[in-house]
DNA sequence: CATCAGGGCCCTG
DNA sequence: CAGGGCCCTGAT
C-alpha cells in the first residue's frame, strides 16, 4: 500500500444551488453501498476526483438553507491550480451533484400521498452521482448478478489493487484508477481478485475509455432517445445498468422503464405491503402518478426509506439488504 | 456434501 | 428471440 499523496493547496469558491435544495440528502445516498473514495458527515461531504488532468480532493459543505442554499466547494490538489481549471471543476461538480436542477414542477407535480411525506423531509434533494460516467460503469457492473457484500468486497479489491490514496482536510481517501490502468492489467491478475468474469467486462469497457472515445460532456447534451444506444453499446451495459446510468449519470428523471429484482422488491413492500409485486404494475404505477418526474419521485420514497432504516432498522428492509 | 439462485449481460443457435 | 454460461457466495 502505497503513501497517501497529500493534497495541500486549497482553493474555495461559493456554489449557489437554485432553491429549494436540500444538502444532506443530495450528498449521501444511503442506499448505495459505500464506496472509499468518499465520506460524508452532517454538514460535510468529502470525495476524491480525477478531473482536468488532476488529482484532486473535493469538500462540500453547506453553508445555506433549503430556501437560500449555498455550498462552499474547496478544491484541494497538489500543485495551486489555475483559476480556469477551477472553474471548471466547480462546473463538473454543479453537474454531478445536479445542483441547477429546477424541482419547482416536480414538487409541484408530484405531492400526492405517496410521494407526500418523503418529498416533506427532503424537498430539494437531488439525484446526484460524484464520479465520472467510466466510475460509474465500473460500479454498475460489480452490481451486476452479485448481493451487495459482495459488490463491496470486489470494489474494495479494485480500489486496492488499482487505486491510489490522497489525504486533504484532515481526511485520507482512495482515489480511482484511470481507465488505461485495467485497459492494460492482466485479465488473469483481475480474476485473483474474485471479480470472476467481470474480469473481462471490466477490460473491455475501458478501453474506449481510455482511447478517449467517449465524450461525456457531449452524451450530457444528447436527448435521452439518442443518449439510450451510445450507452447500450458499452460493453456489459444492459437493460438495468442503462437504468442505472440514464438515471443517476445524466439524470434523467423519467428513466424508470425496467425494474431490477431487489428494487422489485422494496417497492413491493414499500407501496403495497407484499412481498412481490409484478414489476409491471410497479411501473405502470410509477408511470401514473408521476409521469415524466417517475425515477425522481420514486428515488425520493426509495432513499427516505434508508435514511429511516439508518436511524432505526427495518426488519424486513434489512433481511432485503443482506441477501 | 451438493445444488442453486443472485442488484445481468453477452453470445450462440 | 430464447436460453445457456459465467465467477463467487451464502442459503437450503
Amino acid at each position: 500500500m502505497l503513501d497517501a499523496i497529500a493534497l495541500t493547496c486549497a482553493q474555495t469558491v461559493a456554489l449557489h444551488p437554485r432553491p429549494p435544495f436540500h444538502f444532506a440528502g443530495t450528498v449521501h445516498k444511503p442506499s448505495h453501498f459505500p464506496t472509499p473514495d468518499e465520506a460524508y458527515e452532517p454538514g460535510i461531504h468529502r470525495r476524491t476526483m480525477r478531473f482536468a488532468g488532476e488529482l484532486l480532493g473535493l469538500r462540500l459543505e453547506d453553508v445555506g438553507s433549503v430556501a437560500r442554499p449555498e455550498v462552499a466547494l474547496t478544491v484541494f490538489s497538489r500543485a495551486p491550480l489555475a483559476a480556469a481549471v477551477v472553474e471548471r471543476v466547480a462546473a463538473e461538480v454543479r453537474w454531478r451533484f445536479d445542483l441547477d436542477a429546477d424541482l419547482a414542477g416536480f414538487c409541484a407535480a408530484c405531492d400526492d400521498e405517496v410521494l407526500g411525506p418523503a418529498l416533506a423531509r427532503w424537498r430539494g434533494m437531488r439525484v446526484s452521482a460524484g464520479v465520472s460516467l467510466y466510475e460509474f460503469l465500473v460500479i454498475v457492473v460489480l452490481l451486476q448478478n452479485a448481493t451487495v457484500r459482495r459488490t463491496v468486497q470486489m470494489m474494495e479489491s479494485l480500489f486496492r489493487t488499482y487505486g491510489g490514496r490522497v489525504a486533504f482536510d484532515g481526511a485520507e481517501l482512495a482515489t480511482f484508477w484511470p481507465p488505461a490502468v485495467l485497459d492494460a492489467a492482466p485479465e488473469e491478475e483481475l480474476r485473483a481478485l474474485k471479480v470472476g468474469y467481470r474480469a473481462r467486462t471490466l477490460k473491455r469497457q475501458a478501453v474506449p475509455f481510455a482511447q478517449g472515445e467517449v465524450d461525456e460532456a457531449a452524451l450530457r447534451a444528447l436527448p435521452t432517445e439518442t443518449l439510450r444506444p451510445h450507452l447500450l453499446a458499452l460493453y456489459g451495459v444492459g437493460p438495468a445498468s442503462l437504468g442505472y446510468l440514464l438515471f443517476e449519470v445524466f439524470h434523467r428523471y423519467d428513466a424508470l422503464d425496467y425494474l431490477p429484482p431487489w428494487e422489485r422488491k422494496i417497492y413491493s413492500h414499500l407501496f403495497y405491503g407484499e412481498e412481490l409485486v409484478p414489476a409491471e404494475r410497479i411501473l405502470a404505477e410509477a408511470e401514473r402518478r408521476w409521469g415524466r418526474w417517475k425515477m425522481l419521485a420514486a428515488h425520493y420514497v426509495f432513499e427516505d426509506l434508508f435514511w429511516q432504516h439508518s436511524a432505526q432498522p427495518i426488519p424486513w428492509l434489512q433481511a432485503l439488504i443482506r441477501l
